[in-house]
DNA sequence: ACTTGATTACACCGATCTGTGTAATTAATG
DNA sequence: CATTAATTACACAGATCGGTGTAATCAAGT
């Protein structure tokens, strides 16, 4: 039960916004009663808590090449964007709404970005990335400004731009990249081209 | 009055969350009543539309070179990130808060986010770039991608580290770039060394 | 059959929300 | 002074908010 209710607080929260969600329309839409809810999350905040929490996943270990793990975040990016319910990332977005008030919210979404940060980092120093520490941080730049930008244009493709970026950024540092598909900027689209319809319904939002 | 209602909900919009503030607020904090408020504006609807179209500030004509004109955001960026009361950009925040509900403020923001991007594009092909409209892509990506993290970190070095990118990019794309405080990738800090500490009390979310 | 624990329905609290109606007050204009 | 327009105070509406109290019901497990 008490994963029914996270799991549905997931939905909605990512979906409408955190206070735009009453524990009320939580509960209905799951059909339970609301003294249900709280008797399993003795408050919304703990319940929002719990909710970014479960967000808070770690990035699977992988057996391939560094590069194609970093350059395969971009792809995994893309399709996410494409997936029906995404709608940016539940960190930032729930920092924006929240604001500076909610010292814990904001402290478990800096964790959250430096996670994938150190991810980035040590994957680039298996690649003998002289300053892997700038570079992972230019990485999650390029990741999070792609989110932003499809949160509000609704482009896929900016993931795309965000992997070309990647590429040049990657090169200039040493790091042999596939090449096969790359061709600098040239794949990159214009976002006035493309945006709109998006594919099968997932739960989107990861970031 | 109405300039005074508009630039103190927009003071409380942007520092606190539009869901977050009411209107009673907003006619308290200038000590107005009420009713005064809604003579000026008849809906909350229309206050945060407003809100955000004040935002909407057009990037000033400059008469300095386009290569400097595109680094100098990044510096301008880091400026406002060190401003006191610097919240990331209004626009995705409204977005990221309303949802994809309210339509015409999703609208708002792709054409702030477009303008800039366009911004952006002119320069480089000024600069004779060839796939301008790729480059200008990804650079909104570095803005936007310093705007959140920074948001979430407080770490207006976020703003630098962007602006190495941006240089690797314009130099991967032909540009000469200044070249004199570059050293590619080098001058960018590591984030959990620098953050904190915020300066001047300024208007804050450029964007 | 009995007990235990979860869940239910439901009323209720105080607070806050957007928005309105109204009559009195104030300030500027002729 | 008289007219007009803005602003005021204030009560109020209807909704929703997070959260609680309570007694009945339901579903195991032993």
């Amino acid at each position: 039960m008490k994963a029914r209710i996270l799991e549905t607080a997931d939905l909605l929260f990512y979906q409408r916004g955190i206070r735009a969600v009453g524990v009320d329309t939580i509960a209905a839409e799951i059909g339970i009663s609301k003294r249900t809810l709280y008797n399993h999350f003795p408050s919304k905040d703990e319940l929002i808590a719990a909710y970014l929490a479960g967000r808070f996943t770690k990035a699977p270990p992988s057996d391939k090449p560094p590069v194609e793990q970093i350059l395969g975040t971009f792809d995994r990016l893309e399709r996410g964007f494409a997936s029906k319910g995404f709608r940016g990332c539940p960190f930032v977005n729930a920092v924006a709404e929240l604001g500076t008030e909610d010292q814990s919210v904001r402290k478990i979404a800096v964790a959250f970005k430096e996670s994938r940060r150190l991810w980035f980092r040590d994957l680039l120093k298996q690649l003998g990335v002289a300053d892997a520490e700038g570079l992972a941080t230019q990485l999650t730049l390029l990741v999070d400004g792609s989110i932003a930008q499809d949160l509000v244009r609704n482009d896929p493709s900016m993931a795309r731009a965000a992997k070309e970026a990647a590429k040049v950024l990657l090169k200039n540092a040493g790091v042999e990249v596939s090449g096969q598909e790359s061709a600098a900027t040239a794949t990159t689209t214009n976002p006035s081209s493309s945006p709109r319809t998006r594919g099968p319904i997932r739960r989107g939002g990861a970031a």
